[in-house]
DNA sequence: ACCGTGCGTCGAAGCGTTTCGATTCAGCAT
DNA sequence: ATGCTGAATCGAAACGCTTCGACGCACGGT
């Protein structure tokens, strides 16, 4: 590989001069810059990111902590990421990715692999905050943790989702709702999207005075089989239901309809899910959309922001909206009918 | 950051013992490597990756180019994903990820970003391999393109999936069978793995001397729809299908149902597609399972053998095998009933 | 004619490792 | 005693870049 002294050389001018032409931190004749833009193009030049890094203390690398936990859906991970990787290119940035993370934190950002660092699936008392606080690099998490005390976080507002969902079936005259949600292993390591979505469906019931159960859910066929019956036969009363849980949402459905509850007739749906997921759905459900791959974009901004600035916190939750696709109808005239 | 030098003050030794007491490239004394594992612990010492990479010519980072193109599940992509980081990590290397293929190879190999690459949605004529045969860098590709020649590949064997497929089919008496496919977009890029399933899909069933068709799919439930609607009012005799396109596969079963045709009594199915989407259905299906996760590892493990040894050529083809799950059923006595 | 003042360029000092010769010293055969 | 050998350690030279402080020079103001 060539070197910057070969540019140099071939260039007839002195090593800085061609670090800074690259760089335009001073002023270089155009004349000049163009010897050296020649040079490079005739050599394939490329600065050695290794020595780049070395000199100048950056690395132009993001680390992506994306945990692949039991019970998240890779498909909504990958929209994530999808966002990350495609945000950090267009800032001029690549992306390290780390699945786990036992000391990952600390081997990276210690050996100075990454300038910063995101970090996802985040849990409602992190294990990993005490050490992001005190790095040296900024992070940003996607989530929202209990304390988020000197953090950037960014990610949907689950809690408001939480609440919309159950007001549209509210509004429309449900007394009667439940959560389908996360897959119980999310839910007990207190997964601070699971918590939030909870609290939020619960607070607006509660304040409404109506009926309600949360059924956490695997992500499969069984476990939506397995929550819709429970439903079915412990809580019949049950007229709307929000789903938070993308594996389980089709088969949801589906079992509904084996026990004769048409959608939206006899059961009124209301989804949270990457809009992906809705629209490929038999029927197209109403749905709050989890807008993954615009949130990783965000999660980068606010990085190169922190990057650029001064490092101070502040949490940024997307307000959720419901795009209506006609699985929610009013309830009957009798409030607690059948 | 502590550097080599402060361990090396602290523990009363040169610079360049603590480095080989690191590396053990040469003897050290087991008193002089405690006391500098001690000065190590107690100042929290990380080598610096970049001087690392700039003075060792190496960086321990693998780079992974997986272009998120229109058309290909996100769910298997990111299988394959886990399986590169989890056998990286194991082996004591991190990951870049790369979607953008614009440049993207020239790029992070000419920086010396990555010791070597893993490159996935192969073509069938894909326009990286001039790149990857002349670099520096040895690499992986996660595909079979038409010319292996000075490349390492691994994959599934599809050609094998797909007569397996087919034969099961064949075998069970069906004389009819159809292929609901990869979508259009990646059937028409001449992607590796669709191009190959479907090359022995029509052998096998050319070769028993059945009808058959083969149906691009779209990857939504609007596909299937489509795809199922055609398959029943143009080829009413087809008993006997294989799907090989996850995002559809739920879709096409329900479909199916929707005409009144069971599976398996009516119709039987075999899907090829990773084992976790098979068994997340509501019907068991039987299939041949996309090893997605290993093959991933296996790329890895190739990589490092390459990186080690001297770099020859090899194309790793996994084969296939169908497990039973009941969704295969005998054709009827009569041929062409119906 | 003379002194700033920028502009464009250069030289050299790092940045933190690895690695290639030394060098020292003990132990051993001669 | 003497020379050898090998183990353990050291010093210094890369590795390829960024960046700081000079330096030369033309230019405008006085």
């Amino acid at each position: 590989m060539a070197t910057i002294e070969d540019v140099a050389r071939r260039a007839g001018v002195s090593l800085s001069t061609v670090s800074y032409s690259l760089s335009g931190k001073r002023p270089i004749s155009a004349e000049t810059r163009r010897r050296i833009e020649k040079a490079i193009e005739e050599l394939g030049y490329r600065p050695h990111a290794g020595a780049r890094a070395l000199a100048s203390a950056r690395t132009d690398v993001i680390g992506l902590l994306a945990p692949l936990r039991t019970g998240v859906d890779l498909h909504v991970i990958m929209q994530f990421v999808g966002g990350v990787v495609t945000g950090a290119s267009s800032a001029g940035y690549d992306v390290l990715l780390l699945t786990q993370d036992e000391g990952s934190v600390a081997r990276v950002t210690g050996s100075s692999m990454v300038d910063a660092l995101i970090v996802m699936d985040i849990e409602d008392e992190d294990e990993r905050l005490p050490a992001l606080r005190t790095l040296a690099q900024p992070s940003v998490l996607i989530g929202l943790p209990r304390d988020v005390h000197g953090l950037s976080c960014v990610d949907l507002d689950f809690t408001q989702a939480g609440e919309l969902a159950a007001r549209r079936l509210l509004t429309a005259g449900h007394r009667s709702i439940a959560l389908i949600g996360s897959p119980v292993e999310v839910v007990e390591r207190h997964t601070s999207y699971a918590d939030r979505m909870m609290r939020g469906f619960t607070d607006a019931s509660t304040e409404a005075g109506a009926a309600f159960a949360v059924l956490p859910t695997d992500a499969s066929a069984a476990g939506a089989v397995a929550s819709v019956d429970t439903l079915v036969s412990t809580m019949p009363d049950v007229t709307g239901i929000v789903v938070h849980n993308e594996s389980a949402l089709p088969h949801v459905i589906s079992r509904l309809r084996e026990h004769g509850r048409r959608v939206p007739e006899d059961m009124s749906v209301v989804a949270v899910c990457p809009e992906s997921v809705a629209v490929s759905l038999p029927t197209p459900v109403t749905s709050i959309d989890i807008p993954a791959e615009f949130i990783g974009r965000t999660a980068v901004e606010m990085l190169i922001g922190l990057m650029r600035d001064s490092p101070r916190g502040e949490a940024r939750l997307v307000s959720p909206r419901i795009v209506e696709r006609g699985s929610v109808a009013d309830a009957p005239a009798s409030a607690s009918a059948r």
